[in-house]
DNA sequence: GTAAATGCTGGAGCACACTCTAGGTCAAGA
DNA sequence: TCTTGACCTAGAGTGTGCTCCAGCATTTAC
Protein backbone atom coordinates (compact mmCIF):
# COMPACT_ATOMS: atom_id res chain seq x y z
CA UNK A 1 0.00 0.00 0.00
CA UNK A 2 0.97 3.19 -0.92
CA UNK A 3 0.67 6.77 1.05
CA UNK A 4 -1.63 7.63 -1.07
CA UNK A 5 -4.08 4.77 -0.39
CA UNK A 6 -3.04 4.51 3.29
CA UNK A 7 -3.94 8.15 3.59
CA UNK A 8 -7.44 7.24 2.27
CA UNK A 9 -8.01 4.51 4.53
CA UNK A 10 -6.91 6.16 7.85
CA UNK A 11 -8.40 9.60 7.33
CA UNK A 12 -4.95 11.27 7.68
CA UNK A 13 -3.57 13.20 5.24
CA UNK A 14 -0.65 12.81 3.21
CA UNK A 15 1.36 15.20 4.88
CA UNK A 16 0.22 14.38 8.02
CA UNK A 17 1.89 10.64 7.70
CA UNK A 18 5.07 11.89 6.33
CA UNK A 19 4.93 14.32 9.39
CA UNK A 20 3.63 11.62 11.66
CA UNK A 21 7.02 9.61 10.64
CA UNK A 22 9.51 12.74 10.95
CA UNK A 23 8.50 12.50 14.21
CA UNK A 24 8.68 9.05 15.30
CA UNK A 25 4.80 8.14 15.74
CA UNK A 26 5.16 6.16 12.84
CA UNK A 27 8.24 3.58 12.75
CA UNK A 28 10.51 4.46 9.54
CA UNK A 29 8.63 2.51 6.44
CA UNK A 30 10.34 0.13 3.63
CA UNK A 31 10.34 1.76 0.44
CA UNK A 32 9.94 0.58 -2.87
CA UNK A 33 12.81 0.62 -6.06
CA UNK A 34 11.39 4.05 -6.64
CA UNK A 35 11.94 5.30 -3.18
CA UNK A 36 8.26 4.97 -2.39
CA UNK A 37 6.49 4.39 1.03
CA UNK A 38 5.43 0.81 1.17
CA UNK A 39 2.96 0.13 3.99
CA UNK A 40 1.90 -2.96 6.03
CA UNK A 41 -1.92 -2.90 6.13
CA UNK A 42 -1.52 -3.54 9.74
CA UNK A 43 -0.09 0.13 9.79
CA UNK A 44 -3.99 0.85 9.92
CA UNK A 45 -4.51 -0.72 13.78
CA UNK A 46 -1.57 1.64 14.95
CA UNK A 47 -2.60 4.58 13.53
CA UNK A 48 -6.05 4.37 14.19
CA UNK A 49 -4.40 3.80 17.73
CA UNK A 50 -2.45 6.83 17.00
CA UNK A 51 -5.39 8.87 16.31
CA UNK A 52 -7.24 7.92 20.00
CA UNK A 53 -4.76 8.94 21.73
CA UNK A 54 -4.89 12.42 19.75
CA UNK A 55 -8.76 12.56 20.46
CA UNK A 56 -7.72 12.27 24.35
CA UNK A 57 -5.76 15.15 23.67
CA UNK A 58 -2.58 13.48 24.29
CA UNK A 59 0.61 15.54 22.48
CA UNK A 60 2.14 14.49 19.58
CA UNK A 61 5.50 14.92 21.92
CA UNK A 62 3.96 12.20 24.26
CA UNK A 63 2.69 10.06 21.84
CA UNK A 64 6.05 10.22 20.27
CA UNK A 65 7.61 8.97 23.67
CA UNK A 66 4.73 5.83 23.65
CA UNK A 67 5.62 5.46 20.07
CA UNK A 68 9.67 5.01 20.99
CA UNK A 69 8.77 2.87 24.22
CA UNK A 70 6.91 0.46 21.71
CA UNK A 71 9.64 0.20 19.30
CA UNK A 72 11.73 -1.30 22.20
CA UNK A 73 9.60 -4.10 22.41
CA UNK A 74 8.05 -5.80 25.27
CA UNK A 75 10.53 -4.53 28.13
CA UNK A 76 9.16 -1.44 28.28
CA UNK A 77 5.21 -2.61 28.92
CA UNK A 78 4.57 -1.23 32.23
CA UNK A 79 6.10 2.29 31.40
CA UNK A 80 3.29 2.23 28.67
CA UNK A 81 0.54 1.04 30.94
CA UNK A 82 1.30 3.87 32.97
CA UNK A 83 1.38 6.27 30.44
CA UNK A 84 -2.27 4.82 29.39
CA UNK A 85 -3.42 5.44 33.41
CA UNK A 86 -2.45 8.71 33.70
CA UNK A 87 -4.36 9.56 30.15
CA UNK A 88 -7.02 7.44 30.81
CA UNK A 89 -7.66 9.97 34.24
CA UNK A 90 -7.36 13.18 32.30
CA UNK A 91 -9.80 11.38 30.32
CA UNK A 92 -11.81 11.24 32.80
CA UNK A 93 -11.73 14.72 33.99
CA UNK A 94 -12.31 15.79 30.50
CA UNK A 95 -15.63 14.03 30.12
CA UNK A 96 -16.26 15.57 33.97
CA UNK A 97 -15.44 18.96 32.49
CA UNK A 98 -17.87 18.47 29.57
CA UNK A 99 -20.89 17.18 31.00
CA UNK A 100 -20.46 20.20 33.23
CA UNK A 101 -20.60 22.22 30.22
CA UNK A 102 -23.70 20.14 29.09
CA UNK A 103 -25.20 20.70 32.10
CA UNK A 104 -24.35 24.76 31.68
CA UNK A 105 -25.60 24.40 28.17
CA UNK A 106 -29.08 23.21 29.04
CA UNK A 107 -29.74 25.53 31.48
CA UNK A 108 -28.41 28.58 29.23
CA UNK A 109 -30.59 27.34 26.50
CA UNK A 110 -33.91 27.07 28.73
CA UNK A 111 -33.09 30.21 29.83
CA UNK A 112 -32.80 31.42 26.21
CA UNK A 113 -36.01 29.59 25.64
CA UNK A 114 -38.00 31.50 28.56
CA UNK A 115 -36.69 34.66 27.38
CA UNK A 116 -38.02 34.04 24.24
CA UNK A 117 -41.30 32.65 25.48
CA UNK A 118 -41.92 35.99 27.33
CA UNK A 119 -40.88 38.58 24.38
CA UNK A 120 -43.44 37.02 22.53
CA UNK A 121 -45.91 37.58 25.11
CA UNK A 122 -44.32 41.06 25.86
CA UNK A 123 -45.04 41.61 21.90
CA UNK A 124 -48.53 39.86 21.67
CA UNK A 125 -51.23 42.71 21.73
CA UNK A 126 -52.55 40.96 25.20
CA UNK A 127 -50.01 41.76 27.74
CA UNK A 128 -46.72 43.99 28.11
CA UNK A 129 -44.63 43.12 30.95
CA UNK A 130 -41.35 43.52 32.18
CA UNK A 131 -40.86 40.08 32.67
CA UNK A 132 -38.16 39.99 30.06
CA UNK A 133 -35.77 42.65 31.43
CA UNK A 134 -36.35 40.63 35.02
CA UNK A 135 -35.24 37.27 33.20
CA UNK A 136 -32.33 39.39 31.07
CA UNK A 137 -30.57 40.94 33.88
CA UNK A 138 -27.94 37.78 34.36
CA UNK A 139 -27.96 37.03 30.60
CA UNK A 140 -24.95 35.85 29.33
CA UNK B 1 -11.27 45.83 41.29
CA UNK B 2 -8.39 46.45 39.23
CA UNK B 3 -6.73 43.71 36.53
CA UNK B 4 -4.71 41.82 39.01
CA UNK B 5 -7.12 41.05 41.34
CA UNK B 6 -9.40 40.16 38.38
CA UNK B 7 -6.84 38.16 36.93
CA UNK B 8 -6.47 36.34 40.91
CA UNK B 9 -9.98 35.91 41.08
CA UNK B 10 -10.74 34.70 37.63
CA UNK B 11 -8.08 32.63 37.14
CA UNK B 12 -7.09 34.28 33.67
CA UNK B 13 -3.47 35.65 33.52
CA UNK B 14 -3.39 39.79 33.26
CA UNK B 15 -2.50 39.34 29.65
CA UNK B 16 -4.96 37.53 28.56
CA UNK B 17 -7.84 39.43 29.80
CA UNK B 18 -6.79 42.26 28.13
CA UNK B 19 -5.97 40.18 25.33
CA UNK B 20 -9.59 39.36 25.63
CA UNK B 21 -10.88 42.88 25.72
CA UNK B 22 -8.88 43.24 22.49
CA UNK B 23 -10.31 40.41 20.59
CA UNK B 24 -13.83 41.73 22.22
CA UNK B 25 -14.61 38.88 24.54
CA UNK B 26 -14.96 41.05 27.40
CA UNK B 27 -16.09 44.64 26.87
CA UNK B 28 -14.22 47.69 27.20
CA UNK B 29 -13.61 48.27 30.48
CA UNK B 30 -13.99 51.62 32.55
CA UNK B 31 -10.72 53.15 33.37
CA UNK B 32 -9.69 55.22 36.50
CA UNK B 33 -8.33 58.73 36.59
CA UNK B 34 -4.70 56.88 35.80
CA UNK B 35 -5.76 54.56 32.72
CA UNK B 36 -5.96 51.62 34.80
CA UNK B 37 -9.03 49.29 34.09
CA UNK B 38 -11.65 48.86 36.60
CA UNK B 39 -13.76 46.00 36.76
CA UNK B 40 -17.51 45.44 38.13
CA UNK B 41 -17.28 42.39 40.20
CA UNK B 42 -20.30 40.78 37.69
CA UNK B 43 -17.32 40.42 35.04
CA UNK B 44 -16.45 37.60 36.88
CA UNK B 45 -19.96 35.52 36.03
CA UNK B 46 -19.33 36.39 32.71
CA UNK B 47 -15.72 35.40 32.66
CA UNK B 48 -16.36 31.92 33.97
CA UNK B 49 -19.33 31.46 31.51
CA UNK B 50 -16.18 32.46 28.91
CA UNK B 51 -14.39 29.85 30.83
CA UNK B 52 -16.58 27.41 30.30
CA UNK B 53 -17.20 28.31 26.62
CA UNK B 54 -13.61 27.47 26.02
CA UNK B 55 -13.57 24.08 27.48
CA UNK B 56 -16.24 23.16 25.37
CA UNK B 57 -13.45 23.64 22.38
CA UNK B 58 -15.36 27.04 21.53
CA UNK B 59 -12.65 29.08 18.98
CA UNK B 60 -12.15 32.19 20.26
CA UNK B 61 -13.57 33.66 17.11
CA UNK B 62 -17.00 31.98 18.09
CA UNK B 63 -17.10 33.41 21.30
CA UNK B 64 -16.11 36.65 20.14
CA UNK B 65 -18.89 36.53 18.05
CA UNK B 66 -21.76 35.05 20.65
CA UNK B 67 -19.90 38.11 23.03
CA UNK B 68 -20.77 40.55 20.48
CA UNK B 69 -24.27 39.51 19.98
CA UNK B 70 -24.63 39.79 23.78
CA UNK B 71 -23.09 43.30 23.21
CA UNK B 72 -26.23 44.09 20.85
CA UNK B 73 -29.02 43.36 23.81
CA UNK B 74 -32.02 41.15 24.12
CA UNK B 75 -33.21 40.69 20.26
CA UNK B 76 -30.15 38.74 19.26
CA UNK B 77 -31.39 36.01 22.11
CA UNK B 78 -32.50 33.65 19.59
CA UNK B 79 -28.96 33.95 17.57
CA UNK B 80 -27.42 33.23 20.98
CA UNK B 81 -29.04 30.32 21.72
CA UNK B 82 -28.61 28.87 18.49
CA UNK B 83 -24.89 29.00 18.74
CA UNK B 84 -25.35 27.58 21.73
CA UNK B 85 -27.49 24.51 21.02
CA UNK B 86 -25.08 23.98 18.32
CA UNK B 87 -22.33 23.75 21.03
CA UNK B 88 -24.15 21.47 22.91
CA UNK B 89 -24.09 19.04 19.88
CA UNK B 90 -20.22 19.43 19.76
CA UNK B 91 -20.52 18.59 23.05
CA UNK B 92 -22.38 15.64 23.07
CA UNK B 93 -20.21 14.66 20.51
CA UNK B 94 -16.85 14.89 22.32
CA UNK B 95 -17.94 12.84 25.51
CA UNK B 96 -19.05 10.17 23.23
CA UNK B 97 -15.54 10.65 21.66
CA UNK B 98 -13.72 10.31 25.17
CA UNK B 99 -15.88 7.70 26.29
CA UNK B 100 -14.85 5.50 23.44
CA UNK B 101 -11.20 6.50 24.42
CA UNK B 102 -11.50 5.63 27.95
CA UNK B 103 -13.12 2.07 26.98
CA UNK B 104 -10.55 1.28 24.96
CA UNK B 105 -7.53 2.77 27.62
CA UNK B 106 -9.61 0.44 30.12
CA UNK B 107 -8.77 -2.15 27.56
CA UNK B 108 -5.42 -1.31 26.76
CA UNK B 109 -4.34 -1.13 29.98
CA UNK B 110 -6.21 -4.41 31.15
CA UNK B 111 -4.11 -6.00 27.79
CA UNK B 112 -0.93 -4.79 29.50
CA UNK B 113 -1.33 -6.10 33.19
CA UNK B 114 -2.04 -9.62 31.48
CA UNK B 115 1.35 -9.15 29.63
CA UNK B 116 2.98 -8.25 32.26
CA UNK B 117 1.52 -11.00 34.89
CA UNK B 118 2.17 -13.40 31.87
CA UNK B 119 6.09 -11.86 31.92
CA UNK B 120 6.62 -12.72 35.73
CA UNK B 121 5.51 -16.02 34.71
CA UNK B 122 8.07 -16.75 32.25
CA UNK B 123 10.61 -15.16 34.55
CA UNK B 124 9.67 -17.44 37.24
CA UNK B 125 11.87 -20.45 37.15
CA UNK B 126 8.41 -23.06 37.43
CA UNK B 127 7.57 -22.06 33.54
CA UNK B 128 8.47 -21.13 30.53
CA UNK B 129 6.37 -20.12 27.64
CA UNK B 130 5.65 -18.15 24.10
CA UNK B 131 2.54 -16.85 25.51
CA UNK B 132 3.99 -13.25 26.40
CA UNK B 133 5.06 -13.37 22.72
CA UNK B 134 1.54 -13.88 21.37
CA UNK B 135 -0.32 -11.32 23.95
CA UNK B 136 2.12 -8.87 22.42
CA UNK B 137 1.75 -9.42 18.72
CA UNK B 138 -0.95 -7.46 18.43
CA UNK B 139 0.92 -4.70 21.02
CA UNK B 140 0.24 -1.19 20.52
C1' DG C 1 7.26 8.50 -26.24
C1' DT C 2 4.73 11.62 -23.69
C1' DA C 3 1.62 13.34 -20.39
C1' DA C 4 -0.61 12.89 -16.08
C1' DA C 5 -0.56 11.12 -11.65
C1' DT C 6 1.77 9.97 -7.70
C1' DG C 7 5.48 10.10 -4.97
C1' DC C 8 9.85 12.30 -2.82
C1' DT C 9 12.59 16.03 0.15
C1' DG C 10 13.59 20.10 2.94
C1' DG C 11 11.89 23.84 4.55
C1' DA C 12 8.57 27.66 4.77
C1' DG C 13 4.02 29.07 6.23
C1' DC C 14 -0.20 29.03 8.87
C1' DA C 15 -3.99 29.22 12.48
C1' DC C 16 -4.64 29.39 17.09
C1' DA C 17 -4.37 31.15 21.70
C1' DC C 18 -1.96 33.05 24.17
C1' DT C 19 2.57 35.13 26.42
C1' DC C 20 6.25 38.17 26.68
C1' DT C 21 8.91 42.53 25.97
C1' DA C 22 10.20 47.32 25.91
C1' DG C 23 9.41 51.44 27.34
C1' DG C 24 6.48 54.15 29.65
C1' DT C 25 2.67 56.19 33.41
C1' DC C 26 0.74 56.48 37.85
C1' DA C 27 -0.20 55.96 42.95
C1' DA C 28 1.09 55.06 47.53
C1' DG C 29 4.31 54.45 51.27
C1' DA C 30 8.97 55.59 53.72
C1' DT D 1 11.25 63.21 47.20
C1' DC D 2 12.18 58.83 45.96
C1' DT D 3 11.23 54.23 45.25
C1' DT D 4 8.43 50.38 44.53
C1' DG D 5 4.93 48.05 42.43
C1' DA D 6 0.96 47.79 39.70
C1' DC D 7 -0.63 49.11 35.55
C1' DC D 8 -0.49 50.84 30.51
C1' DT D 9 0.37 50.16 25.07
C1' DA D 10 1.86 48.22 20.72
C1' DG D 11 3.80 44.80 18.87
C1' DA D 12 6.87 40.74 18.72
C1' DG D 13 7.48 35.98 20.01
C1' DT D 14 6.07 31.15 21.28
C1' DG D 15 4.40 26.32 21.07
C1' DT D 16 1.49 23.17 18.78
C1' DG D 17 0.10 20.57 14.98
C1' DC D 18 -0.21 20.46 11.00
C1' DT D 19 -0.24 22.15 5.79
C1' DC D 20 1.75 23.91 1.80
C1' DC D 21 5.40 24.77 -1.61
C1' DA D 22 9.17 24.29 -5.01
C1' DG D 23 11.56 21.44 -7.53
C1' DC D 24 12.44 16.94 -8.71
C1' DA D 25 11.93 11.54 -9.64
C1' DT D 26 9.19 7.75 -10.85
C1' DT D 27 5.29 5.27 -12.55
C1' DT D 28 1.31 4.50 -15.28
C1' DA D 29 -1.93 5.11 -19.05
C1' DC D 30 -2.50 6.11 -23.67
Amino acid sequence: MYIGELSAQSGLSIDTLRYYEKIGLIPDTNRDHGGRRVYQPSIKDWISFLKKLRATGMGVKDMAHYAALRELGPETASQRRQMLEERREIVKDKITELSDCLNLLNYKIDLYKKIEASDSKVNSPLEAGVQTKGILKNDD
